[in-house]
DNA sequence: GAGTGGTCTAGACCACAGA
DNA sequence: CTGTGGTCTAGACCACTCT
């Protein structure tokens, strides 16, 4: 953070601005594991000191990665490394709601879970070199006791050795950032309706060709890397997909 | 945006700060149409000035505004109230794209549009007075010259009178704020796989029972109130509903 | 009471747009 | 050249939390 455009003549690459510096530094850190998840920053004084700027641009850099829900700021506490606790995955990456309104998070049923290299069709889902070793996992997901979503989630081994042998939890993205140090930031989903396949109308004792909901995501980590591609066929009986505009 | 917490003991409601109150005060002055769409806000120094704080002030409470483009920032010309124009409805309210990536703004061909009294499904969805007059239209929305979106909108009559002598553009947002200064700031979208109602299906060109996208959206004005209740069927063949978590 | 983030102010300088 | 928003700093005071 140090000088920077002084130059003697000129000079291309106007730079980025300070606090943007400043958050990308956090960010960095962040991934590197500095602070584990929910452990208290130090504060924006120390941070500023630390970095040589205004406790002013520390605290504009915060403010940006509290909005990207990287940090939870507490008045009179501290700022704080978010957690990936049900409640937050549920309210940040789970956009199913029962049509009553409120929102439940379904248990899992962990169908088949096996390490394999990746197909062509991950390769291209995920931007991966050919070759990549990744796991593979089905689940079915139940709300009320009735089977509701089956997932099919792929993610690439490098990121997580030793998964196979793991219990795979209901809170996937709690598990990949606490044993894994693998921060699951932002996603991006496409939905089309499609007629339910067989294999998924087997799992949720539905029949072939219901009307169901295809939801294809491609989680990103902090780094802006694919962390996980996965694929939900859902039926909407008495559920729909929640999506705020603006 | 004067005094305000000096009472002479204890007192309730601590008031939102005082950028909060100056977006207020510039929202309420967007409703009530001061500036019209594209035209220039006066400096923030005259901002500031005009309220009686200072211009750091004024610009946290546009940035705010900025970031719920409501109105638009352009370094040394000056913060200009947001337009509707096509761009940026797409880019903000129409979240259906083409799997091949690139969006394209659907051609609208009107099936029907008449004045009637709401039901008791348009008084439970948008939140009605029974009996309210609303507007009923019905469109077919095409891309490529296939039929692929069909549509059902409702409006209040209270809002835009007249409108039944309009002729319903492609970018009804657009129309709304031009024509009548109403204003669409967000939306809440419920997506749903359904089997294709025969109504649908008939105008879609496509058979009784085929997977469809369900979009059930309420769109809210500037002031919270309820502009617009717009239920669609979508073939998603060669679309998808794309949708960003972060 | 000490330490934290939240708000508000004031002023400096920069980058950009337009006359 | 002037006026705009964008960045950066510095300091004051408030509200909240914990000890």
């Amino acid at each position: 953070m140090a000088d920077s455009n002084k130059s003697g003549f000129s000079e291309r690459a106007p730079q980025p601005p300070l606090y943007a510096q400043v958050r990308n530094t956090l960010v960095r850190r962040l991934v590197e594991g500095v602070w584990a998840e929910g452990e208290m920053l130090p504060s924006e004084f120390e941070l500023a000191a630390d970095m040589g700027v205004s406790q002013g641009t520390v605290r504009k850099a915060l403010d940006s990665l509290a909005a990207d829900n990287l940090v939870v700021r507490r008045q009179g506490r501290g700022t704080f490394v978010a957690e990936h606790d049900e409640a937050r995955i549920l309210f940040q990456f789970f956009k199913l709601v029962g049509d009553s309104g409120e929102a439940s998070f379904p248990e899992s049923r962990v169908v088949s879970a096996r390490s394999c290299t990746a197909t062509a069709e991950d390769v291209k889902a995920m931007s991966l070199p050919q070759g990549t070793e990744v796991f593979r996992i089905h689940r079915v997901r139940s709300i009320g006791g009735r089977p509701v979503i089956a997932e099919r989630i792929v993610i690439p081994a490098a990121l997580f050795p030793g998964f196979a042998d793991t219990e795979a939890p209901n809170n996937l993205y709690g598990l990949y950032a606490r044993r894994y140090g693998v921060t699951v930031a932002r996603a991006h989903e496409r939905l089309k309706a499609v007629a339910l396949p067989e294999g998924e109308a087997l799992l949720l004792e539905a029949k072939v060709g219901t009307p169901a909901l295809l939801v294809d995501r491609i989680a990103y980590g902090l780094d802006g890397s694919v962390i996980e591609w996965r694929v939900s066929h859902c039926l909407t009986d008495d559920l729909h997909y929640s999506s705020d505009l603006k």
